[in-house]
RNA sequence: UGGGCUAUGGCCAAGUGGUUAAGGCAUCGGACUUUGACUCCGAGAUCGGUAGUUCAAAUCUACCUAGCCCAGCCA
């Protein structure tokens, strides 16, 4: 899958063939300061595929600009998780590779009267810099002669100030409608150890100055964000062109991706996180990129969803449908689909043979031939899923077992339910069920239509089975008090399930909530079997 | 009379003046069935509104309406 056609890919195609680039250069700027989500996914995916359709190339730039927020532990779980996308970027890049080039150009900038060093602090400058309605005022140091702001961002660099002191601000038009250009700072004070230079810095460039000048310097041709950084475009194209940059990269803004039904702000997350209402950021029940991979996700699976969603100037909120509809199809050409009985209730099927067991060859109900063939067992008793079972059937569109009906047991036999045998508290114990030989599955047999298929797995032969079922985050609202009561311990829920002896070894299985059109787990010996089996060995200890 | 952006079926999204307005997801109806999966048929929009320009507009213009973003020494 590719990208078929959205906007920025016509304006690559454009500058491509006007000449005005030769090579597509993109790039992923993360800042490190949290774990990857499935919204992050958008633009890396578009960065990386936009750039390689073109046979450009694209870079990982950690965007750590702001020492307080960003912590090196994050910068390894983000490669990671763009490597487990299958990616690897042209480079590897830090903003604070930089931070001798900016300091260098925020000089030139004071030597062209196009920034100063200004003494207001917090409080005053946000009453100097006016309000959406109405214009700012310039500041009382907007006017220090070019000699003076060099002595003094100097002695800013030199650490002569306590934080939040001076800051060091382009001059530009304080009664500009747009805010970001009513003279921004540039430059900020900040005594702290940052992650990547330690203490040779205690001033760094803000986000607006220093991006810009990064990708400039990258050779960044296409420098992709999102709508709300619409308004500092021309902020960017302001620095590049004051600060004489040979390279001119241009900012085209998409919008981000959300999903029903489903947190994506990094906020909540870390809230999730910090109230220990989750394991960690790669908890399956998080949709970050290391929760879903936890959980099961495909690489392809996430590509091809945000492939599927397309990509425009809308912050678009797709249905998780889609997602999970990328994962079903990816898993059933890679995934063995295999029986397991989550919620068992027993069913004895009277007029077969004790003490005998039928070996059935059967081919796995995937999308992949390759899988070749495996034995399920059938006999007198058996186990199926307690959902598959209703006394009376409810509607027509039933289909499933009722007491008097007739369903398929997948690859095996007819059964038809007699009798309901209920536990004291009245829920079903088991259900008496004869079968019936002619219709053996493979026989040919068509004389009359059963009211569905199910699944199934015979007793003796099965494997018992813990199995998790996840589910998902499913946070529709914004409060606090909904995040905290969705999030109960049913959202981790362990059964005592069965599983067909295919699957020996395998003590632990998760049922994909997503694959509910159908009842089968999963037996993980696939392509992702590395993952797997890592996130089985971690779910063993989690539940320890 | 702050500025910017956006508006195509339930959800995404192609479409850049000229066939019956692609496709995916979801839904409904049907066929098939060793999963209600898969597959296969079939169903549904006149393009936020209004007025213009034009032989011809979702595509151009004007006005209106709605939504999102911006007043961090965050990114």
């Amino acid at each position: 899958m590719e990208i078929t056609s959205n906007f920025i890919k016509t304006i690559m195609e454009e500058d491509l063939k006007t000449g005005k680039v030769d090579t597509i250069v993109t790039r992923f700027p993360p800042e490190p300061n949290a774990y990857l989500h499935i919204g992050h996914a958008r633009a890396i995916i578009t960065n990386f595929e936009l750039a390689k359709q073109f046979n450009g190339k694209t870079n990982l730039r950690f965007d750590d600009t702001n020492p307080v927020k960003e912590d090196s532990s994050f910068v390894e779980a983000i490669k990671k998780d763009i490597e487990w996308l299958g990616y690897t970027p042209a480079k590897i890049l830090f903003g604070s590779d930089y931070f001798d080039d900016s300091y260098e150009l925020a000089i030139k900038l004071i030597k062209k009267g196009l920034a100063y060093v200004c003494d207001l602090n917090a409080e005053e400058m946000k009453e100097y810099r006016g309000t959406l309605t109405t214009t700012g005022k310039e500041s009382p140091y907007r006017n220090r002669s070019i000699e003076e702001n060099l002595i003094l961002f100097e002695e800013m660099k030199n650490g002569r100030y306590n934080d939040g002191e001076k800051t060091l601000r382009a001059k530009i038009d304080m009664s500009s409608p747009n805010m970001n250009m009513r003279d921004p700072v540039i430059y900020r004070i900040i005594h702290i150890e940052h992650h990547n230079t330690g203490n040779k810095w205690c001033i760094y460039p803000m986000y607006d100055f220093a991006h810009p000048l990064q990708d400039s310097f990258e050779g960044v041709t296409h420098s992709l964000c999102s709508l709300e950084y619409d308004d500092h475009r021309v902020l960017y194209d302001w620095f590049v062109e004051k600060c004489e940059m040979e390279h001119v990269p241009h900012q085209y803004e998409f919008g981000r991706l959300n999903i029903t039904n489903t947190i994506m702000s990094k906020r909540y997350l870390k809230q999730l996180v910090d109230e220990k209402l989750v394991k960690w950021y790669d908890d399956p029940r998080m949709p970050t990129l290391a929760g879903l991979r936890r959980r099961g996700y495909t690489r392809d699976a996430i590509i091809n969803f945000i492939l599927s969603t397309g990509l425009s100037r809308v912050n678009s909120t797709v249905s998780s449908e889609m997602l999970e509809t990328s994962l079903r199809n990816d898993l059933n050409t890679k995934v063995k689909r295999v029986n397991a009985v989550i919620d068992p209730i027993k069913v004895i099927i009277t007029n077969y043979p004790e003490n005998e067991i039928e070996w059935i060859d059967v081919e796995y109900n995937n999308d992949n031939e390759s899988f070749g063939n495996r034995k399920i067992s059938f006999g007198r008793e058996l186990y199926i899923e307690r959902e598959d079972f209703l006394e009376e059937k409810p509607n027509k569109k039933w289909k499933r077992l009722s007491l008097g009906l007739e369903v398929r047991l997948m690859h095996a036999y007819f059964i038809k339910c007699n009798e309901v045998i209920y536990n004291k508290d009245g829920s079903v114990k088991e259900l008496h069920c004869t079968y019936d030989e002619n219709t053996k599955s493979g026989s040919g047999f068509s004389d009359r239509k059963p009211n569905g298929n199910i699944h199934f797995v015979e007793a003796s032969t099965a494997i018992p089975a813990k199995i998790n079922l996840f589910e998902p985050l499913l946070l529709d609202s914004d409060s606090k008090k909904e995040l905290v009561s969705r999030l109960n311990p049913n959202s981790w829920q362990t059964f005592n399930g069965f599983v067909e002896p295919s699957l020996k070894n395998i003590e632990i299985l998760e049922r994909f909530q997503f694959i509910r059109k159908g009842y089968f787990a999963t037996d993980y010996d696939s392509t992702e079997k590395e993952y797997i089996f890592n996130r089985i060995v971690e779910l063993k200890s989690s539940f320890n």
